[in-house]
RNA sequence: GUUCCCUUCGUCUAGAGGCCCAGGACACCUCCCUUUCACGGAGGUAACACGGGUUCGAAUCCCGUAGGGAACGCCA
């Protein structure tokens, strides 16, 4: 049987770091087994749900390579709602509830404080027709819950193994508005059942309402799908993922901390399993290796320091080809292969090239405080053109004229030569200077 | 408050009674390469939350304690 998935994000903020690791183990396992892979949009909150959190959606997927087989929007699919709505009501499994949310909200206080969980009395249930006939006459309008059936409720989770419910643990869901809405739980489940999900995998956040759905899929004719629930990550204090780069948007790690995609996807595909966290540049490689036995059910912490040391590990590894579209995006398109291969080493995010590149186009401020020295070094220079063996010709002609050698040698030309203490070799760099910005740069002299 | 889950090197984890005085990866430290820094390569330090029990034998099984996470919405 082919594997069929869903990612369902609401487009009712931005994609984080959290769901995006949902979103990609999901792919991850639909690709690993030539699957199929839908992208449903979760908009039935018609009050939170925007345009612009939906396009962010598809902006941060794509950015990230997770490509989708369909796309589906759950508010265009409200006639199919409607007649499961009727099937259900006709079948006994959907009352009417006439508590206001105030009312609802006090009756949870209470049990809270008699130490008793917080579950439905289903009250509703007894009332009477005249009592619902004088609500009705009140202008209360129902909400509609859904009536579990006490017994129960067992599921093997391909990551936490055998779950076990009591259907008398769970509260009856409500899945129709005051004013006629239908909400997730509802629509998620009618929606796995018509589009033959064979897999539901989310969050752990999840699990109790797992119980439920799978009474609902019963209850609307469907065998459940197979669930893996994922354990949460939090961050490196131990607490909720908010903070620091956990808190930003994935857009927001593109544009503002200038993140490669696979930094984000090699840590987010690994987080948590038994596989080695690594520097992967193709997604290819982390649907070879996926598996949901590899994962732990403790919840690990993301540490954002990784992300970005994977990032410069993966920049490191990047050939010309594939750079390319990076440094057109950063409008360095000019850079070749030569000068992206001399560089690319030195490199923790994309945008640090532009120092490399200002390197080599000048101008630069040299912070060698040594005029005498650098007279000298400026006496020896060899005569253009310059080759990758002109810098051992220099450096050679220096130590035996001066007698300096190791650091004393090179830290000053590379202070002079490029402003920093640390670079790409010189050997590599000194061709793409050249002779006038050379000199110009020992001498403190200003760049044509 | 109730219920569920988790607890092995700094971090992610392997480990399902003897193969473990606990293995791997990242980080860290050292060395090598480079007549400099970085990059790269090779080694090294480092952990079974605590307390009881079961057993010839426990990281592994049981009970308890402590700590962490999650759920309990007319959100998804």
């Amino acid at each position: 049987m082919t594997v069929r998935v869903r990612f369902a994000p609401s487009p009712t903020g931005f994609l984080h770091i959290g769901n995006v690791r949902t979103a990609l183990i999901t792919w991850l396992f639909a690709r690993r087994n030539a699957g199929y892979f839908l992208l449903r949009i979760d908009d039935t909150d018609t009050e939170r749900s925007k345009p612009e959190f939906e396009a962010a959606i598809y902006e941060s997927l794509t950015w990230l390579g997770l490509n989708w087989d369909e796309l589906a929007h759950q508010s265009k699919r409200q006639d199919r709602y409607d007649s499961v709505i009727a099937e259900l009501r006709a079948a006994g499994r959907l009352y009417p509830c006439y508590e206001t949310p105030e009312e609802l909200a006090l009756k949870r206080k209470s049990q809270l404080s008699q130490g008793v969980p917080p579950i439905y009395d289903r009250a509703a249930l007894s009332l009477s027709e005249e009592h619902k006939k004088k609500y009705e006459a009140e202008g209360r309008k129902p909400h509609w819950r859904f009536l579990l059936k006490k017994e129960p409720i067992a599921w093997n989770d391909l990551i936490r193994g055998e779950v076990r419910f009591e259907g008398e643990d769970l509260s009856d869901p409500v899945l129709i508005r005051e004013d006629g809405t239908p909400l997730y739980h509802l629509c998620s489940v009618i929606d796995d059942i018509d589009f033959g999900m064979t897999h539901i995998v989310r969050g752990e956040d999840h699990v109790s309402n797992t119980a439920m759905h799978i009474q609902m899929f019963e209850a609307i004719g469907a065998n459940p799908p197979q669930f893996a629930h994922l354990p949460l990550v939090s961050n490196a204090e131990g607490g909720k993922l908010s903070k620091r780069l956990g808190a930003l948007s994935i857009i927001d790690l593109r544009d503002i901390i200038g993140l490669e995609p696979m930094s984000i996807s090699s840590l987010l595909a690994r987080l948590g399993t038994s596989d080695p966290i690594d520097a992967f540049t193709h997604l290819d490689d982390l649907i070879q290796s996926f598996d949901f036995s590899k994962f732990s059910r403790g919840t690990p912490k993301l540490d954002p320091d990784e992300m970005l040391r994977l990032n410069a590990k993966i920049l490191h590894q990047t050939d010309f080809d594939h750079a390319q579209i990076r440094l057109a995006q950063i409008g360095l398109a000019d850079v070749d292969e030569s000068f992206w291969n001399v560089v690319r080493a030195n490199l923790e995010k994309i945008s640090d090239i532009q120092d490399w590149w200002r390197v080599a186009k000048g101008p630069v401020a040299s912070t060698l405080e040594d005029p005498d020295f650098a007279a000298q070094a400026v006496a020896l220079m060899p005569a253009a053109p310059w080759s990758s063996q002109t810098w051992k010709e220099w450096t050679d002609a220096i130590k035996s004229t001066t007698g300096r050698k190791g650091k004393d040698l090179f830290m000053p030309l590379r202070q002079a030569l490029t402003g920093m203490d640390h670079g790409p070799e010189l050997g590599d760099l000194l061709p793409l200077i050249g002779p006038e910005k050379a000199k110009s740069r020992l001498l403190k002299q200003a760049e044509q």
